[in-house]
DNA sequence: GTTATTTTCGTTAACGTTAACGTTAACGAT
DNA sequence: ATCGTTAACGTTAACGTTAACGAAAATAAC
């Protein structure tokens, strides 16, 4: 009735092989010092008996002396309690809170978001010191090539979270695919308006007035399930790019598409939905219905109040979390297998939320 | 730009104690042996230092000669591997394995959910031998009543997963709750079919001719739903049982319903939801929305050719996991915070599947 | 006061891994 | 034959916690 598997150490490997764990710890670490001869025995032995370091033991042994040191680099809204990028950094928090006997630690620099330089500086400012990892997000495309790069030739690990581009460097990447979100937001949409109604994307631009990839990302991968799904896309799916600040020209475009007497499906790519329904208090909304991405409080609220209709949750504390636990697990075990992670898309209504 | 925090351990206390390490461990492990007078003062030093227990060393001092054993009492089909129920298990496995250095096991026990003297008798296996928790689910409301009444006068503690029930004495319980899974069902299919549509909840009985608690729960949760959303209930939403040898009851309901020529949604309460579309095979199904639970293959094959809209998951495997680590986590540590979790609902289109 | 008992506390050897340090023996050079 | 060098390996002291063991001090019993 028992599913016990033996626990074996470096001790019995030592017998095994007829040496002294002195040795076996030096094959194990590929340390000079061990003739060929010896090293093919334990290798042997190690095989043989699956052998698996106790990394309890391992790491409290080496938790003072080689502590592993973690950089993260996030923008500055990090730091605000109330915002979606603290969600990263308090996943990044809890996990190493929960590993913290075993010797590690981590830093947290900033950027702003309008400003790239801000980035490059605190990258600069992260290599001057010595870490083991970089937990960041590749939102400025060729300085986080510049990052990767520099990364790769200190030995230092990186773990993209949030984002995703596709970089020469070897990486690791946390993100929830844009294409399956854009897909699921459609398949949502098409579900309610159906084939007879009419679709309208918001992109907002974020404040230096350019539309992000992912955001692209997330536009083609809907319109390619509407076009599957009912055909050419006539003139039933409209987009519509606009500032936060005047959204005047999403309100007259979907008063144009309300006119119509059809359903209408709005799809806001980003996490500001919660800006449409105030824009739209004095209309009719009865036939729209509102999928967006993110769960700020202003979303919760307007979710809870039926005036979104659906959220995608990119579940960024979760992202923090695994890059963080990913990343230990990997210095520490040599396994990168929780790291490359997409995060499944998250669908919230307001009965799940 | 650090957050590091003074990593303090039990030598420390005691100097500042100006006791040995032996007396701090007396009290920190409230063995007797401590007058007040020195005990208070530890008590103090620890407070005021903030001091935790390194969980690491104290489980690889302890791993041998403290093993934590915990029983697993489980239907029978977790031993089959395409089985709902090996899902639960494979969690729980996955967590003792990546716990395995702190000295952790786990015993599978097996019993038929068509006969309950099989779980009791199972259950007196358990308590013959010697373990510190069980992780079961209540199919048997009865039964598992008096296991939770042994355990407790054991001290053993008990993790229920995936059904729920009420009990008197404490326990743990990780499951879904089942009224949000059928408020959300609600919610997905209102989306589709509207106030004017009709809706079927199919209900299909277990293999002993029982409906149980949970799927009583889902469809009371959905029929709210229905009520709040299109007021009085007139005769648009209709409930039938049946087993799942013979559908034609559910057949011939479908039928009626599809010939009133408007759009009708199915709720499935459980998984059994791919027995529906090959019984409606020959039938025109184009206005209907078929909801229901799990990701058997079954099931994920159907939700890949169309043929059911929605899968609700209960993340079993992510009950088993949470269950094992989290009374690992309660019996190091004395957190339970872990233990006692819903399950979030996670809505499965074909495009997050 | 002496001895016995009990309470209170300090010392120490583990747990498995790591790596600095010490030891051995083999080899070449003189 | 002696010495120096070096490759190859063994020994040991940590990491922080635990608990058995025993020592000391306090109290009780006579």
């Amino acid at each position: 009735m028992s599913e016990v598997s033996e626990e074996i150490g470096i001790k019995e490997i030592a017998e095994l092989a007829g040496v002294s764990i002195g040795t076996v710890d030096r094959v194990i670490h590929e340390r000079a010092g061990v003739s060929e001869k010896t090293a093919a025995i334990i290798h042997s032995v190690i095989k043989k008996t699956g052998y698996k370091k106790n990394n309890a033991a391992s790491r409290l042994k080496l938790a003072r002396s080689k502590t592993i040191r973690i950089a993260v680099l996030l923008p500055i809204e990090a730091r605000l309690s109330d915002n979606y990028w603290n969600l990263p950094y308090s996943g990044i928090h809890k996990a190493v809170e929960e590993l913290k006997d075993f010797g590690i630690t981590y830093s947290l620099e900033t950027f702003k978001m309008s400003n790239e330089k801000t980035f490059v500086s605190q990258t600069n400012a992260i290599f001057d010191f010595y870490f083991d990892a970089i937990i960041t997000v590749p939102y400025f495309f060729n300085q986080s090539k510049d990052l990767l790069k520099k990364a790769s030739e200190k030995k230092i690990k990186v773990v993209f979270i949030d984002t995703h581009h596709d970089f020469k460097e070897p990486y690791f990447a946390i993100y929830q695919d844009s294409l399956k979100s854009g897909a699921v937001a459609a398949r949502l949409l098409h579900n309610v308006v159906g084939d007879t109604g009419n679709y309208l994307i918001v992109s907002l631009m974020n404040n230096m007035g350019i539309i992000q990839s992912n955001i692209k990302k997330r536009e083609f991968a809907f319109r390619s399930f509407l076009e599957n799904h009912i055909g050419s896309l006539n003139n039933s799916v409209h987009s519509v790019v606009s500032t936060s600040k005047d959204l005047s020209v999403v309100r007259n475009k979907l008063i144009a598409l309300l006119d119509l007497k059809k359903k209408v499906g709005l799809y806001v790519t980003n996490s500001r939905v919660y800006l449409l329904p105030k824009v739209l208090k004095d209309l009719n909304t009865s036939q729209l219905t509102i999928i967006g991405y993110d769960l700020n409080e202003k979303n919760k609220k307007l979710l809870e109040e039926n005036k979104i209709h659906f959220l995608i949750n990119q579940q960024p504390e979760r992202q923090g979390y695994e890059a963080a636990k990913g990343i230990f697990k990997f210095l520490t075990e040599g396994d990168s297998s929780a790291l490359n992670l997409t995060i499944p898309v998250e669908i919230i209504v307001k009965e799940n939320l």
